[in-house]
DNA sequence: ACTAAATCTACCATATTAGTAGACTAATTA
DNA sequence: TAATTAGTCTACTAATATGGTAGATTTAGT
């Protein structure tokens, strides 16, 4: 399961997304209008600033912005970032490949190649939804 | 990620399915050969027996062994079982759905779109390999 | 200097995961 | 019927992850 601070960064990445090019946007409002506990969600914008898809300014008139294009920012990178590997397990991750504790011998485990295959299916949508795409669904 | 518990599970399946219409197995030949700490197994195996994919005998010739044809067991349920839903969050799966605490709007929301997506592109491979495809797999 | 707002450091409570220990029950066989 | 075998049940436990909170600090604008 998603934990939720990845679903609260992506609500707050899409509520940056619609201000794409304004004003900064104070943390306290994201949390008030997206109903995000506040402190949670000001750790959740510090880790996606610091991977470089926002920018903060302290002070008065300050806040967060996107710096990147809505249609740049992929919604796999995102949930990479806030919760980790998308692979199901971590022998049939392609960004953070590891041997399973649990099988004996990764080379001639069959699960790891349908794990692979499911890894596969999460990737090709999650890779391929833009913060853009995902704000333009109804 | 997958637990262990689910990654134990398919593996104790796939050792009984080799077996398939053989004589019973023993919990801890199963947990030596495959590497599965014993008391674990033990539980493991229990709620698959009791979700009625196995059977055991007490004494002496005992042990466990598979009553469905391995055509018939499919890995999307096996792991419904012993890790929880397929969907990514709560508001996306089909066989449990609970709207997320994290949404003030399950309706509108678009996070769940996505999800559900995903939900389905996990499920079709999920649901689509039997214990004998898996077992044939290489 | 004052105030606003992000940032940093350090906690904390709860739930989940991954087990372990040991008594108990049922079946077989000598 | 007694001994042995093997699954079942109940109750813990340790470690880790999750979902936060509190409060001091830094930076920027007026």
């Amino acid at each position: 399961m998603l934990p939720s601070k990845a679903i609260y960064g992506l609500r707050a990445l899409m509520f940056l997304g619609e201000r794409y090019e304004g004003s900064p946007v104070l943390i306290s409002e994201i949390a008030e209008k997206e109903e995000i506990p506040k402190k949670f969600l000001e750790a959740i914008l510090l880790e996606l600033k610091n991977k470089g898809y926002l920018r903060a300014k302290k002070g008065k008139g300050g806040g967060y912005w996107l710096i990147k294009n809505p249609k740049d920012v992929f919604i796999g990178d995102i949930i990479r970032i806030l919760s980790g590997p998308l692979a199901p397990t971590s022998c049939s991750s392609k960004t953070a490949f590891a041997p399973c504790p649990e099988c004996p011998d990764v080379e001639t485990c069959k699960i790891r190649l349908l794990m692979e295959d499911v890894r596969q299916g999460i990737a090709e949508i999650l890779d391929n939804e833009s913060l853009q795409n995902l704000l333009e669904r109804k």
